[in-house]
DNA sequence: CATTGATATGAATCCTACG
DNA sequence: ACGTAGGATTCATATCAAT
């Protein structure tokens, strides 16, 4: 499948064409069906120019709701069995989105509020200044795998763990793409530092994103941006032309951040296998922090103390009086005149493989 | 029908006792529908005691959505036709709450988001962490009327209108209702400040609220601070038996903000009631704030210049280039030496009325 | 150049009482 | 129910002109 490239068509059609399993994750911002009825005047007297275009208009909510199961059933379709789709709304749209998506089986992993610092003003004062929009976040399915970035979120959050609600704003200034009368191109272009962290978040490097309501293509510019791959599906000419020279002109970043080195696991290398490298002698003895002796190892990888036999998780949780733990940070062994953690030994295992690969 | 009580029992079997139109506001505070798999532990290996009540259970989605589009059916009747719904939820359940009250016809007004600074973390770091929880506002009917005090949520958001983002804290410490082990007595008890400022937002002083899933009694405890009325649904007996002592101890407030006195409009005051009142002549020239001669009061109370006879509205408009304007804000007369607005005149009138009352 | 003030504008289900 | 007259209502930010 061509890459980086933006069909021009029929939304629908287009996906239809798309092999099975073929994209790692999906950005979707479908038309919202706002309703709105008559002109809004702003305080001053002038006329409030929002969304008025041909391509946010149904027949019904029935009609719209059609037309959000069928997309969404072909993008469930496309998406690879570890991938995630992200979907964005507002308050008229988003409850029969969610809807559609948890009876096609997708599973919501989480629910993301944008929260505007500058939304549009309620001109009348009839209800609360609509301030936010909201984004759903699904795997393919209950038990599927899927991507989640998230020592990388926290290392840009402060180190705090990220939450759903992220407050940015609204797309305005040098970043809307107008034309040469200063009018905005697109009604609705969303800023570009909330398609990256969607996709910084939920995607690695090299992945392919799909979005089928690419507009402007803020998804793919941000896709470029931290070294992903996009196709984007685009029904009107302009907007194609004008995503292509944005694209063009974004570069491509590399770090350690965008390759996702935050997300390397520990080796996870078994007591066994420590064994047979000679790392642990059989009946090694396991202390504590504080150097007490707890326990034995035995043949079978449970450690024994004077009661019981159990894995290094159960014993180390019964010292503690926990529920559970994690033995392999609470257990040490008395090692050449010193005491070393256990899980260190398997940073000792993994040198040593790779040292026999080099012969 | 007995206000200020609690209806102990089956939530669906008592709401079709209820005649029609018969309250003022609804708040729901339904089962999430947690679907939790098995125990969660928190990092240090303790368990973590989320929802997992007997009141949770639903057998699939779909029983999940035949019971709520039973009870928000029944809801439906009972409210008056200038009433309103508030409902809460989670990603869990929002999605269906919102699909199948806009399927019944509720018109919603905004989608209000909780954002709890001090959330309960995700432990395992495989997502976001869910740190808000979602609440709709809807009115009966597309067109139907609704209460919003406006004025009085701007007043307490430093004049400043109110957003769809609610920074507000779980309920912890000394509100949280606990039991004699200093267990929680509710799992998913809600902060009154979140009720109180749905019911200060949405209803006048003497509504009568009703809760169809009172738990532990928030609000009525609200509703009883703000000097409105409630009835609660509650199945367990213990959740109600603590909601009545709670509620016993809240005490009215009674100020001019709680009476609504912010949401009082100005004096309506006619141009026939000023020229009557001998506070405007007939052929009253009107000049602009700039002392500039515009037009002239005719007999039927429009204004004429030079080419067109139109309301004080649409010449304000015309001059001002916009599409409307308020003339009462753009108009001035020349009287004992000096330029007064025709809007202060209006304040002069009501004074005049209050003189007469006084003889 | 720095500061101040006026103006423009952004996914909007945006009035209501009365006849 | 429906049309109409009367009249109530805005926040944050970017840009640009003026000082």
């Amino acid at each position: 499948m061509q890459k980086d490239t933006i069909l021009q068509g029929n939304c629908l059609e287009i996906l239809k064409t798309f092999p099975e399993q073929s994209v790692d994750l999906i950005f979707a911002d479908p038309p919202y069906f706002m309703q709105t009825q008559g002109e809004l005047l702003r305080t001053n007297g002038e006329l409030f120019s929002g969304v008025s275009d041909e391509w946010d208009k149904f027949e019904s909510l029935q009609a719209y709701d059609s037309f959000c199961k069928a997309w969404l059933r072909e993008c469930k379709r496309i998406l690879k069995n570890n991938g995630s789709i992200w979907v964005i709304g507002s308050f008229q749209n988003i409850f029969r989105l969610g809807y559609i998506m948890q009876d096609l089986g997708f599973w919501i992993l989480n629910d993301i509020i944008w929260n505007k610092p500058n939304p549009v003003p309620n001109f009348k004062g009839t209800r609360f200044c609509n301030s936010h929009e909201t984004l759903i976040w699904c795997s393919k399915n209950k038990n599927a795998p899927y991507t989640f970035n998230y020592k990388t979120m926290k290392f840009l959050n402060n180190n705090k763990q990220e939450k759903s609600v992220w407050n940015i704003g609204i797309c305005i200034g040098n970043e809307r793409l107008k034309d040469a009368s200063g009018k905005k191109i697109h009604s609705t272009q969303k800023p570009q530092s909330l398609l990256e962290k969607v996709i910084m978040s939920s995607s690695k490097q090299g992945d392919l994103i799909l979005d089928p309501f690419f507009g402007t293509g803020t998804t793919g510019a941000a896709a470029k941006k931290l070294n992903r791959h996009f196709i984007g599906i685009e029904q009107n000419e302009l907007y194609v032309e004008i995503a292509y020279s944005r694209i063009e002109k974004v570069k491509t970043l590399s770090n350690e951040l965008i390759q996702g080195k935050l997300e390397t696991k520990p080796p996870r290398v078994s007591l066994e296998m420590l064994k047979c490298a000679g790392l642990l002698s059989e009946n090694e003895k396991f202390y504590d922090k504080n150097k007490n002796f707890i326990c034995t190892l035995t043949k079978n990888n449970k450690v024994k103390d004077k009661d019981a036999t159990l894995s290094i998780h159960k014993m180390a949780a019964k010292y503690l009086n926990k529920e559970n733990y994690n033995g392999w940070n609470y257990f040490y062994i008395f090692k050449n005149g010193d005491f070393v953690s256990i899980d260190s030994l398997r940073y000792g295992y993994e040198k040593l493989v790779n040292l026999k690969d080099t012969i």
